[in-house]
RNA sequence: GGCCCGUUCGUCUAGGGGUUAGGACAUCAGAUUUUCAUUCUGGUAACAGGGGUUCGAUUCCCCUACGGGCUACCA
């Protein structure tokens, strides 16, 4: 790896939703690509027509979209010199390698029919053992290798389905280094013999990836942890296609698990447990199934990529809140972490909140106003719509919510007047005096000039001691007056925020709706 | 079953042959706040077990246990 131009891939199949694993096997490709100047692209690797579900490519493309994890090149971004990058369209292209190798003795036609293969594996498993296709019982089965030259020309002239299969060696120890875990070293013989070319003349995995990161000319390939076993394999291909050299470094993510128990993270655990796991909501075709994502839910695109980066990777120092910038900074493969990771979703909402503590008030008063307008039916011109309102509601609220879309809802009383009173507080505090002492205040602050909330406060004060009241006597009364409840933001910022008017307006209405004696 | 990968507080992790094993989330307590939230301070809490190697191992090696992945004409 020297002077060679640094280009890294994802390559997901559209079977269905993008899994946040795989959200993070592409912000780590990403990230690493970024880091050293290097390309990163989107190869759709759809060679399972059987598996192909619509719309899966498209949210593959939005979701890399609004994470902010731009591939450079490929389906759906253009650029790039290698087209086409999506697998069926390279079909051509396969073959020739698949036959090149069975040239060169290292691949072999297999005439073995799917069912043939089943009644093996299921007597295997009756013996307690696995079968596999390999060195062991290649000989014993209906292959190039066992049947006479004129009678594999024959049964492919006759349009028999046949595979070709890799001619994994006996007796070989195939190593490689991992960029994360180092050296690993595998024995051949329990490596199998992996079709290459399937039946329908499509390339599997093993085969197209390979073709494909050469050809595309991939310098390192980060992926999940669950091709670690099949990765001899992929090095043999290589090694057997004369392409050893020039091979990328290969890099196995470790998997992210279920928050409890275990096993991998899946979508039943979102469910069952109320968060997603898919970046953006998704109504499968197929199965009718909603699934529900990141940012419907409300996150920020930063953060979720922040909480992603974070889980399996550290940057080494306790800063935690990175943007994207800062993590194509701070990034290097040697840092991720070997073991699986357990998702946390008390943990992903931090990263929310922080971020969202960090993002100025008028850009969140900003993103807001459309739904303050809607879920309150304010017209346009409503002042409460306004750049200088919404700012201020926004930095009230803003210590009290970990989403954008909580505000108004916890901040509803900001917006419209209460139409209940908190019969608690009012026949706890409420006494002698305190009509009089509100209608007073009422009256003052419709004729205070300066309405600011420190103005508002000493002027609170000074009525209260007219009347001969504390101020800690009639301020949970006010608050309540106001917004009908006891809990809330701070009670001055809040009179400001609604202004003279309004606050008048509210103590009024209130005075009246109370009705005591 | 076989093969491969892994194992530091409940969780995400830092660290690394000699440390009071650090941080964050969560949790608990106290302070501040007229309330709730925020903020601040503090607390509980971890090197899976057993053998080596070594003056010394949580750190290096081996074994065991446990966890995970793979074991398809799926990726």
């Amino acid at each position: 790896m020297s002077e060679k131009k640094i280009r890294t891939r994802f390559a997901p199949s559209p079977t269905g939703p993008l899994h946040i694993g795989g959200v993070r096997t592409a912000l780590y490709s990403y990230l690493f690509a970024k880091k050293h100047g290097g390309d990163f692209l989107l190869r759709i690797e759809d060679t399972d027509q059987n598996r192909f579900v619509p719309g899966s490519e498209e949210y593959i493309i939005e979701s890399l979209k609004w994470c902010g994890i731009e591939p450079c090149e490929g389906v759906g971004f253009g650029g790039g010199s290698f087209a086409p990058y999506r697998q069926s369209e390279r079909k051509p292209m396969y073959r020739q390698y698949a036959e090149q190798l069975v040239q060169s003795g290292h691949a072999y036609f297999a005439f073995d029919t799917s069912e043939e293969l089943e009644a093996l594996r299921k007597k295997a498993e009756e013996a307690k053992s696995a079968f596999s296709y390999n060195a062991e019982i290649r000989m014993a089965l209906s292959n190039s290798l066992t049947l006479l030259e004129d009678d594999v020309v024959r049964r492919k002239a006759a349009g028999e389905h046949y595979v070709i299969r890799l001619k994994v060696p006996q007796d070989e120890t195939i190593t490689f280094t991992d960029l994360i875990r180092g050296e690993i070293s595998f024995q051949s013989n329990t490596v199998d013999d992996k079709v290459l070319l399937k039946s329908d003349g499509m390339p599997t995995y093993h085969l197209a990836h390979i073709v494909d990161d050469y050809l595309m000319q991939i310098t390192h390939a980060i992926r999940g942890e669950e091709w670690l076993p099949s990765a001899p394999a992929h090095i043999l291909i290589y090694r057997y296609l004369g392409w050893e050299n020039v091979m990328p470094h290969y890099a196995h993510l470790p998997l992210l698990l279920k928050p409890d128990g275990n096993g991998k993270l899946s979508k039943r655990d979102g469910d069952r447990l109320g968060f997603p796991v898919f970046p953006l909501d998704w109504n499968d075709p197929v199965t009718a199934e909603k699934s529900s994502g990141y940012r419907e839910r409300g996150y920020y695109p930063e953060a979720f990529v922040n909480m992603l980066a974070f889980l399996g990777w550290n940057p080494g120092t306790e800063k935690e809140i990175f943007s994207m910038d800062e993590l194509i900074a701070a990034f290097s493969i040697e840092q991720i972490q070997h073991a699986g990771a357990k998702f946390d979703p008390e943990k992903a909402k931090w990263f929310n909140e922080q971020h969202l503590r960090n993002k100025p008030d008028i850009e969140i008063a900003n993103n807001i106003r459309a739904s303050v307008a809607k879920e309150f039916s304010f017209d346009e011109n409503d002042i409460r719509l306004s750049e200088n309102f919404l700012c201020k509601a926004v930095s009230l609220l803003k210590p009290r919510v970990q989403f954008e879309n909580e505000m108004q809802s916890v901040g509803n009383y900001l917006f419209v007047a209460p139409s209940t009173f908190d019969e608690q507080v009012i026949s706890k505090k409420w006494k002698e005096g305190c009509k009089e002492f509100f209608s007073e205040l009422q009256n003052e602050l419709s004729s205070l000039d300066d309405f600011t909330a420190e103005n508002a406060k000493q002027l609170f004060e000074t009525v209260a001691s007219k009347n001969n009241l504390k101020p800690g006597e009639v301020l949970q009364l006010f608050r309540v007056l106001l917004i009908g409840q006891a809990g809330g933001v701070d009670l001055f910022g809040m009179v400001e925020l609604l202004g003279r008017d309004e606050t008048c307006r509210r103590i009024e209405s209130a005075l009246k709706q109370i009705d005591l004696e």
